[in-house]
DNA sequence: AGCCAGGCTCTCG
DNA sequence: CGAGAGCATGGC
């Protein structure tokens, strides 16, 4: 039996570009490097390294995902390591539609040029999205990241490999079991503590059944129904969607980042209301949550040239 | 040193 | 109802 398996990803698709994401990632949880990403799957009550790799070409992407020499597996395992890697990639998803979708819009056909291939990477639980949604309300992205690995690390099962130990995301049983003050500890307010509390428990008693989404097509009931839930508005349901269901219909265009985003490309950054942002995402049809994703990309590469020009010149400061 | 950050709920008037 | 306070904490 092979610890290698290959999925075939519906082209284009870049897999480098779209991993990169996770390059500052943290290497007990989820991180790209050299090449390779690897994340922590649970499998029942099993947990799985996964290490996925570019193995493919321009025409023919595939990623092939190493389960390790250390680890066995069954048949039914290795199918699930299957599945939830092709998740991981969003492989089966097409960008074709999309791109030629945008076309009317030259600045979007212009971002699309230079990131093509780039597929939103998926999480592998809907719940999983869901709660780091939750955490991100109004707080940085900065702040949100250090909160989620702490959650991991505190919550999620830990697997000890000789290669050293990694982190699963934690289980709503878990999170369900946890108390509101154990939950404050890794820098969660009393009232996102209790949301995910409550979520996590209507999670396990099957009133929430998140990944039952996956089957249906109204995406917009499916935001009403997570918008009736404490906790979770407009804002966090169409995130939810967006990373964990991969439907793009919805646009948070009340997100303070977008907004920015969308004004540097479109209004040169010149503040714009929400409104105004929902306006100008028109544009991208039933693609809004793509076009944003691709816009933030853009954008976060754009600043990542200009900061190694200016880290250049500091080096050459000190130097002199 | 404040003040803000990819929101949401609760409380007032 | 609409407006405004409060929340947690890292970074500028």
């Amino acid at each position: 039996m092979s610890n290698t398996m290959i999925i075939k990803c519906v082209p284009p698709y870049d897999f480098e570009l779209s991993m990169n994401l996770f390059s500052d990632g943290d290497r007990q949880i989820r991180r790209f490097e050299e090449g390779k990403f690897w994340q922590i799957v649970r499998i029942d009550r099993r947990l799985f390294l996964l290490t996925l790799r570019d193995v493919g070409t321009a025409d023919e992407p595939k990623v092939a995902v190493d389960l390790g020499s250390t680890q066995n597996f069954s048949a039914e395992e290795e199918e699930k390591c299957r599945e939830l890697s092709s998740r991981l990639v969003n492989a089966n998803f097409n960008l074709s539609p999309f791109y030629s979708d945008v076309k009317k819009d030259e600045t979007m056909t212009e971002i699309v040029r230079g990131l093509r291939g780039l597929k939103v990477p998926s999480t592998v639980t809907v719940y999983e999205a869901l709660v780091d949604s939750i955490i991100e309300q109004q707080i940085s992205l900065n702040v949100a990241h250090v909160l989620q690995i702490n959650l991991i690390k505190k919550f999620g099962g830990r697997l000890n490999l000789d290669v050293g130990a990694y982190y699963a995301y934690p289980t709503p049983q878990k999170l369900a079991s946890a108390n509101i003050e154990e939950l404050r500890k890794i820098g969660l307010s009393a009232r996102k503590a209790e949301y995910i509390r409550n979520i996590s428990k209507m999670t396990t008693t099957g009133e929430l059944d998140l990944d039952a989404f996956r089957k249906r097509a109204d995406v917009t009931r499916i935001i009403e129904e997570l918008d009736k839930i404490r906790g979770i508005g407009k804002w966090t349901a169409e995130l939810t969607i967006v990373r964990g269901l991969q439907r793009y219909d919805a646009i948070p265009a009340d997100d303070l980042g977008l907004r920015r985003v969308i004004a540097h490309f479109y209004c040169h950054d010149k503040r714009i209301t929400s409104d105004e942002a929902r306006k100008i995402a028109e544009k991208w049809g039933k693609w809004k949550g793509l076009a944003s994703f691709y816009l933030i990309m853009a954008e976060a590469i754009e600043r990542r040239v200009k900061n190694k020009v200016a880290g250049n010149l500091d080096t050459s400061k000190r130097n002199r």
